[in-house]
DNA sequence: CCACTAAATGAATGCCGTTCATTTAGTGGT
DNA sequence: ACCACTAAATGAACGGCATTCATTTAGTGG
């Protein structure tokens, strides 16, 4: 028994609106670049909660059913503006800088980006290489600069692994609110977190998430810097 | 003008099926730990893509809607599951070993729990500390075993921090496929990248995401360590 | 005993991603 | 010049989701 949703059927031709396009246009509307650069735009004006097929399909004039001519799902419109991000990561120290100094800004530049992109972390995290072209390009460079500094092959990976992971851990710090580590009303029953909060704070100017992730690079570029040969 | 929906007007009593029970139960059926429990199970069976409010009511024979007397939103269960699962986070050896044995320990529990649990990551990286008491528990154990151990206090939140980020984006790479890192047709284009992913599988018996936890944990417990006086 | 409240129901709402039959404008082959 | 084919759009569904709300009812405290 199906819900009639009553259209009128006594419509011969009802042409109250003039007839919409339908069929194809004079040229392909969509491409993949366009769309990554459209939705990359969307995220930026309205961002993560913002960014939905819809709204992505209004900004580029498109019914959402035609994005999936060139896209098979929203997860993969995720994939193309990670793979885009990833693209403006700074790799050029590499070629020109000593290794601690290359890594160091590698980080810093990678942590920034994808501060701004939390969303597409667990996307990153699990995607194979061979779906992100310029990911890939990205662990080439930096892959050649861990070479060319006398790191034996059979770490490099490992090591590059342990940085990102950092790095992606890093980036959820920047979003987090100031007062994450405020305890209220248990302070009481936790005095030493609440002592060490209190000493941060009072003589802190830097942002907590920079500290602390400048303390971390340096261990971990001292402490994996000492594989070189 | 509302849409009818056309409920037929005319039946007095249709008593068709017997009332279900409405009002007031007996006892209260629900409370916040119940939803825990509950949810916690359902994660378990069902991953999270099958973790719904709706899901979580059924395995509780309840209606969907009476879990919003007790929690304001799925993010709220969310959080109670969270704070549940860090309270399982070992923490025991900040009272028995010494601190780079005690950290060491702490941090692969900690990895081991979340790896399981990567969709509460964007939560937990967030949230203040006072939603959640079991959590600022678990602060105030390590805090205090870093006091212990000579940490200055105004170091001691920015090196936790420091431990969280890479522990929190190893964490997703426990759940990374195996052959995230194969080149593909790509490999010709990579060289560095591609021998090095080759060497490492070549040689490797541990896991990958191992591998590289214990190497970068172990150099960010010589750099951190370095800070205590 | 009665007013109040906590705790349940189920119907409704408004999104969301995705699918599908259908339409149409170019394109390549003969 | 025609025609078969295809790429690319449309809009109407669909099913699922979290959440809201009026309503009902069983205990509870004064």
């Amino acid at each position: 028994m199906p819900a009639v949703t009553s259209a009128p059927a006594d419509s011969q031709r009802p042409d109250t609106k003039p007839r919409r396009r339908v069929g194809r246009p004079a040229a392909a509307v969509l491409d993949q670049d366009g769309i990554t650069a459209a939705a990359l735009q969307l995220i930026q004006k309205s961002g993560y909660d913002g960014f939905t097929m819809a709204a992505l399909a209004r900004t580029l004039n498109v019914a959402p059913s035609a994005l999936y001519n060139h896209v098979s799902s929203k997860r993969d419109v995720l994939v193309l503006v990670q793979d885009h991000l990833t693209s403006l990561v700074d790799v050029s120290a590499f070629e020109s800088e000593p290794w601690e100094r290359a890594v160091r800004d590698w980080a810093w530049s990678y942590r920034d980006v994808f501060s701004k992109h939390t969303p597409l972390i667990p996307v990153i995290a699990v995607l194979p290489v061979t779906d992100a072209p310029k990911t890939l390009a990205m662990y080439e460079a930096v892959s050649a600069g861990f070479s060319r500094a006398g790191f034996p092959q059979e770490r490099i990976i490992s090591a590059i692994v342990a940085f990102e992971s950092f790095i992606f851990g890093s980036a959820y710090d920047v979003t987090a609110p100031a007062d994450i580590f405020d305890s209220g009303s248990m302070a009481a029953t936790t005095p030493h977190f609440t002592s060490a909060v209190a000493r941060l704070a009072e003589q802190g100017f830097e942002s907590q998430a920079d500290v602390a992730f400048s303390l971390g690079l340096k261990a971990l570029i001292a402490g994996l810097g000492g594989f070189r040969a």
